[in-house]
RNA sequence: UGCCCGAUGGUGUAAUGGUAGCACAACUGCCUCUGGAGCAGUUUGUCUAGGUUCAAAUCCUAGUCGGGCAACCA
């Protein structure tokens, strides 16, 4: 699919066009997605991995897969996997790029160990509790450590013996020795090394201190000859420091500088690895690959393509101001992209029985069958009829208003690539709910043609009782019933799952064509008149389990809302 | 509160001192063997106040509002 925006010059786009125009980094462009291995990446982190990797490839340069596992408690070798399959599942290509943060502690703890010898570091004994007592709230400035004037010698043994291990977490921290009366907090001497007693899954055991973000960040960058580091608005106020760091040391191979750009956020959902943790440990979804989640394997499972998302990523655009994106613009693109390649299928979802009395009992017919109006080159399959239908009880109304142009008594509808048929009488069971419609069929108009020419307005789907193969479709909606849950809590005084919507998942057994017995996992159909939907991997052979993607527009559901 | 960043229709964005445009959403109409798709059209916008300029969404100043930071998280 090609791509539908204009592919604007964002801002990024701009410095990047800039920098080469001024032969700033000698041509290249280099940047890097840099996730940390403690969760699973979402559409948000799609922007970033779109961004990342389309800068590199609109200037023929590299983009990089790195693993910022700097912080051992918090991370996991589970999210590694996943990480790696979700980018390469969007559609991206790191080549030989793919590295450790870690792979690079030897070089940062040297990288450290020059600071200090050059009086730009220092050991800190204080307490947490005591640091930030030190540091000051921000109109006033900070004190000094005590141990800020510590001699270099001191320092650089303590600094060797904190990772001999002889001291237990958070009783010392290596600091950089900055300016505690920086109007910037993070400029009042900062921790760029701290202890941590804790295996690491890429080092094991190898180490028990460990280099902060602030420190690594910059020096990941600068080894892996970064250009453009390109990261989220919270890091803005980091980027003096990210600076430091650059600067203070000797010998670095590159001198990178990071940008920051808006996080993205969508409606009726949350974002935050924290929140979609919650929702998954406390089961109320099922996993982190839930059609509801917003996560890649979780938009992938609902029947989202990689190319969909990626045009999302362009459409919305690149900017510094924080916004709040539609999920309808998420879902036009995914209709759009699906739209054109989606074989079509006729299922029902909610079914009703339709007796054709003028069709012979124990008679099958077969008609032809459009793949899909969009592509020709998808041909076309033969469908199945007999006697007893299945309709969508929604297309049938003992009184219709006005303009239902679907089937009630006396009315005449075509069945979609079949024929036309004209509602005789309803059968009804005690309670008083229709559990047959009856009508009789006009042999001429076989194919669905009206021979004289007649008006038939509506056209409505329909499966063959005898041949129609049952599935599980899981109806998937919204996860919240509003917009921003995180403000309207906060606003509310209310905890953001008070919204979770309790109708985002319904399970119904539909009725499908005999065509989908052939579909495969991860396959996507458009079942005609309903939506997009794709082929669940618990999918058993003979037992079909469905998921809906998305709806398909539908305007009379809009106008029956109104009325 | 101090520092940093930002503000263009309902939403997301473009306009790089020179006609405020695009997409989504909404609404009309046309068309249709998907009330889908498609086509045509309509409605709605530069935070405020000053200034610079022939000309300001764009540059300057002030204000307003919004976001971020104040983990030995990233």
């Amino acid at each position: 699919m090609t791509t539908e925006a204009n592919s604007s010059l964002h801002f990024i786009r701009q410095i990047v066009a800039d920098d080469l125009k001024s032969n700033k980094h000698n041509g290249r462009v280099v940047t890097r997605f840099p996730p940390e291995p403690n969760g699973y990446l979402h559409i948000g982190h799609a922007k970033a991995i779109c961004l990342d990797f389309g800068m590199a490839l609109e200037n023929n340069g590299e983009c990089h897969l790195r693993m910022d596992d700097t912080n051992p408690v918090k991370e996991d070798v589970e999210y590694i996997d996943s990480i790696t399959a979700d980018v390469r599942w969007l559609g991206f290509d790191w080549g030989k790029h793919f590295y450790f943060a870690s792979d690079c502690f030897g070089q940062m703890y040297d990288a450290c160990e020059e600071l200090i010898r050059k009086g730009k570091a220092y050991v800190c004994a204080l307490s947490q509790d005591d640091w930030k007592d030190y540091r000051g709230a921000p109109p006033a400035p900070g004190k000094e450590s005590p141990w800020r004037n510590r001699p270099v010698e001191e320092s650089l043994d303590l600094f060797h013996r904190m990772r001999a291990g002889e001291f237990a977490d958070g009783t010392l921290c290596v600091r950089a020795r900055i300016d505690m009366a920086s109007p910037n907090l993070h400029l009042r001497d900062p921790v760029i090394y701290r202890i941590l007693h804790s295996d690491h899954p890429h080092t094991g055991d190898k180490w028990c201190v460990y280099p902060t973000y602030d420190f690594a960040h910059p020096l990941e960058d600068a080894y892996e000859s970064i250009t453009h580091s390109l990261c989220t608005l919270e890091f803005e106020v980091h980027r003096p420091l990210y600076d430091w760091v650059i600067d203070n040391l000797d010998h670095l191979p590159s001198r990178p500088r990071q940008y920051e750009f808006a996080r993205l956020n969508l409606t009726y959902t949350v974002m935050s690895k924290r929140r979609l943790l919650e929702l998954v440990q406390e089961g109320r979804v099922n996993g982190w690959d839930d059609p509801r989640m917003p996560t890649i394997c979780g938009m992938r499972r609902r029947g989202y393509t990689p190319e969909s998302i990626r045009n999302f990523a362009e459409v919305i655009g690149v900017t510094k101001y924080e916004s709040l994106t539609d999920v309808a613009l998420l879902e036009h693109c995914v209709r759009n992209d699906l739209n054109l390649r989606a074989p079509r299928r006729m299922a029902v979802l909610n079914p009703l029985k339709l007796v054709i009395d003028n069709f012979p009992e124990g008679q099958t017919d077969e008609f032809d069958a459009v793949n899909n109006p969009e592509d020709a080159a998808a041909g076309t399959r033969k469908v199945k009829f007999s006697r007893e239908l299945f309709i969508e009880r929604d297309d049938f109304m003992e009184n219709p208003p006005k303009k239902f142009f679907r089937l009630a008594p006396g009315q005449e509808v075509r069945l979609k690539y079949a024929c036309l048929v004209k509602c005789t009488h309803v059968v009804k069971n005690d309670a008083g709910e229709i559990v047959e419609v009856h009508c009789t069929y006009d042999p001429a108009s076989r194919g669905g043609n009206s021979p004289d020419g007649r008006k038939v307005k509506g056209t409505i789907h329909w499966v063959s009782a005898p041949h129609a193969i049952k599935a599980q479709v899981r109806l998937y909606d919204r996860l919240f019933t509003v917009e921003d849950p995180m403000a309207q809590a906060a606003a509310e005084g209310k905890d953001y799952r008070d919204y979770l919507n309790p109708h985002s998942l319904e399970i119904v057994t539909g009725l499908c064509e005999p065509a989908l017995a052939d579909a495969q996992p991860g396959d996507r159909v458009q079942f005609e008149r309903i939506g997009y939907f794709s082929i669940d991997p618990d999918a058993q052979p003979g037992k079909l389990a469905i998921n809906r993607t998305t709806t398909l527009k539908d305007s009379w559901s809009k106008m029956t809302e109104k009325a």
